[in-house]
DNA sequence: TAGTGGTCTAGACCACCTT
DNA sequence: AGGTGGTCTAGACCACTAT
């Protein structure tokens, strides 16, 4: 496998392999190259013509990005940005993304089961799995705050699937009625700005800024949900506190 | 160097080599056993009777946290007591985009003394307290990223007023010339459209998608920068992974 | 110049998952 | 049984910093 020799340089030596390589496969991801199976090290080190632990250190990144699997045994996959969609550098700026603060009332869009071969995979489930797919409008202090779609495994969650939720939350039912507490997840925060489908179910301009995250909910290892949610730019914002020396207070303004 | 052969294990078995020696390590680091010099890589090797390799992967955990430095050619230290730092290298968008495999390089764009009441008073200072303000375009392969604008106390920064910014991170200079390691920071993170001005700076349209992220951080409770970063959604995503239930596997060193 | 960390190699064994 | 990633070893060379 040829790199860029001639590629971008840093200050006039070259970067380290394991780099180049990296960048080479975040872009091969981020087109889609390795939508039906991504190669396993051993593969990669013979391509590349390299050894096993420059492939292990070119893939640190994509995997602690959450780009690609990787489990003991189990084939890697693509999992995020496989959507043509490039992601370039990517930085885990948070801990923990606190999104509440955004118990409001939900107008139900859709509530219906369908199959989705390209929602089933990311949830590692077989192409035909039947998932409930949950389309909701929340409301904060009645006026349009997000649209939120969720895909579960119908398998999974049967007892939702006479459920209203349009005053409940998701995360109790499953608990309560499944017995399902997600115990972990990835997410990905976007900005983007709105289609027309957007701007109208959420009653904004076409253009308007928007975050889109897309979230993978996990319990006790297995994929429960898939969730994509397009909020409004000017109503949300996410903050983050860390570290020891912060003072209590907390300010706020803009330049 | 003896480690508990009955100490902590993961369900009967025990934990791997490296996260026992880490754990060991950060303990050490916490009781302030290495006050006045932190052994190299070589020594530890030798120390725990294990490879340089081994040795690197129980460091990593403490060196992305900020706990000790790790610099070719320096003698490592300890930064700080030891417990929760993880501001400089981990939130930085120089090291992400470094992480991720693209070269980076920053255009000065400013760098003056100005006062601004405004963003004085959010730095918890008097109005007329006079200010470094550096302005920076930061490039990834070439290509815009980012537009950094950054406040400082020119009072407790004296020695950046004559530093060229194009090729280094300000963590690293704040920390050498000015002996001032961030210890903490909020951030807050909106999705929000480009302006003309943006437009002009970052080479996009106007009306593309943005995240403006502003921080603030601290040293020791004091307020040392205000930060307003204007970055590209469509070449930045912010990634989360939390709890425990997650399979594709990050390195958990706990302690 | 001596010592540091950064990188890269080649090989080995193991735990785990899929088939 | 075969392939996956996780771990560990032993050695090498290089870039950088301090002295």
């Amino acid at each position: 496998m040829l790199l860029p020799e001639d590629g971008p340089r840093d200050g006039g030596r070259r970067r380290p392999l394991w780099q180049r390589i990296s960048a080479d496969l975040a872009a091969r991801v981020a087109e889609g190259e390795y939508g039906d199976g991504f190669p396993g090290e051993y593969e990669l080190a013979e391509t590349y013509g390299v050894s096993r632990g420059t492939i292990r250190n070119a893939l640190r990144p994509l995997r602690e990005t959450g780009s690609v699997t990787a489990q003991r045994g189990r084939k890697p996959r693509v999992v995020m940005g496989g959507h043509g969609s490039a992601f370039g550098p990517v930085s885990s700026l948070f801990a923990s993304v606190q999104a509440s603060g955004m118990t409001q009332r939900s107008i139900v869009l859709a509530r219906r089961v369908v199959t989705d071969p390209a929602t089933a995979t990311l949830l590692s489930l077989p192409p035909t799995e039947k998932l409930l797919f949950l389309s909701r409008l929340r409301l904060a202090d009645e006026e349009p705050l997000a649209v939120d779609n969720v895909w579960l495994p119908a398998r999974r969650v049967a007892p939702l699937l006479e459920v209203d939720f349009a005053d409940t939350a998701l995360y109790k039912e499953l608990r309560e009625r499944c017995g399902i507490t997600l115990d972990g997840g990835q997410e990905e925060l976007r900005a983007d700005t709105a289609t027309a489908a957007d701007a109208e179910r959420l009653g904004c301009a076409v253009g308007a800024p928007l975050f889109r995250i897309q979230r993978i909910g996990y319990h006790q290892g297995t994929a429960i949900e898939l969730r994509c949610s397009h909020i409004l730019g000017d109503r949300y914002a996410v903050t983050a506190t860390f570290g020891d020396g912060v003072p209590a207070a907390r300010p706020a303004a803009e330049t």
